[in-house]
DNA sequence: ATGGCTGAGCTACTCAGA
């Protein structure tokens, strides 16, 4: 099973690059953020055609979170938890994998920026919501594959330079504190798990020639649970979608799993 | 280097992103 994430910033202005992609990598599941659409202007019709079922969490201009899917997938839900600002970064479902029920969540987790404004705060709580609702859901099932844009930079490891991230929502300590209690919980940060000293990043600013000069940082991130650490095969930051032409600032991360 | 691009909504400009 191939499942790969990637924010697509906007899925309507990126389609054409969406499909390219979708035809060429043939995701089994897709899992889609910053749609940046409402669900009644989600292109279902052209991602149909090439084989797909959506599952879409739309909101008008901002955020957006999507499931692209070759095989139903179970008990779809945008209310995950309680977003204080009604924002759609979301979006769960299960799947049979490896005859285990598998919970998917997808997630757009705020950015936070600037930290001396109430969009940190957002961020903080966000994150403490999303970390109590996850504990609760272990209880119940210990197969969870959580993906998306976390707006984390993990370690040090994981930026260009991070010394000019040390005071950004991104990076700042507390918040990679509460990515580590999140996988402290019982999962596995897949890329770096099998990457123990590779430098490679997910994001690149449109702006200064960031992707030329390779100014990037790590923030996409598939996180496993350990009942399904032995199932995973491999995981891979696949680069090419970002060097097109009208690209995403961001580039798909790719999830073998059986 | 707190914004030098980019997108949405809208049709002039703001908000948001990271």
């Amino acid at each position: 099973m191939k499942i790969i994430s990637w924010n697509v910033n906007s899925v309507r202005a990126r389609i054409e690059n969406i499909l390219s992609y979708v035809k060429e990598s043939n995701p089994d599941i897709l899992f889609l953020q910053e749609i940046k659409t409402q669900n009644e202007n989600f292109p279902s019709d052209s991602f149909k055609e090439y084989g797909y079922n959506s599952y879409v969490f739309g909101q008008k201009s901002y955020n957006g979170v999507a499931f692209l899917s070759k095989f139903k997938i179970e008990n779809v839900s945008n209310n995950f938890i309680k977003d204080k600002l009604k924002q759609s970064r979301i979006i769960t479902g299960e799947i049979l994998l490896n005859k285990k029920k598998t919970k998917l969540i997808n997630v757009y987790v705020p950015n936070g920026n600037p930290v001396d404004t109430e969009k940190y705060e957002y961020k903080k709580n966000w994150l403490f919501a999303f970390i109590k609702k996850i504990k609760k859901e272990l209880i119940e099932n210990t197969n969870i594959i959580i993906s998306g844009d976390f707006n984390i930079i993990p370690e040090e490891i994981d930026v260009y330079d991070y010394k000019r991230y040390e005071n950004d929502a991104l990076f700042k300590l507390e918040i990679r504190k509460k990515y580590r209690e999140l996988i402290n919980l019982g999962f596995n940060d897949i890329y770096r798990y099998f990457n123990k000293s590779k430098q490679e990043y997910t994001y690149w600013d449109y702006f200064a020639g960031s992707w030329q000069k390779n100014y990037g940082l790590r923030i996409d991130h598939f996180l496993v649970s350990n009942n399904l650490l032995e199932n995973v095969k491999s995981i891979s930051i696949n680069k090419k979608p970002r060097s097109k032409t009208k690209p995403s600032d961001h580039t798909p991360i790719e999830l073998e799993i059986n």
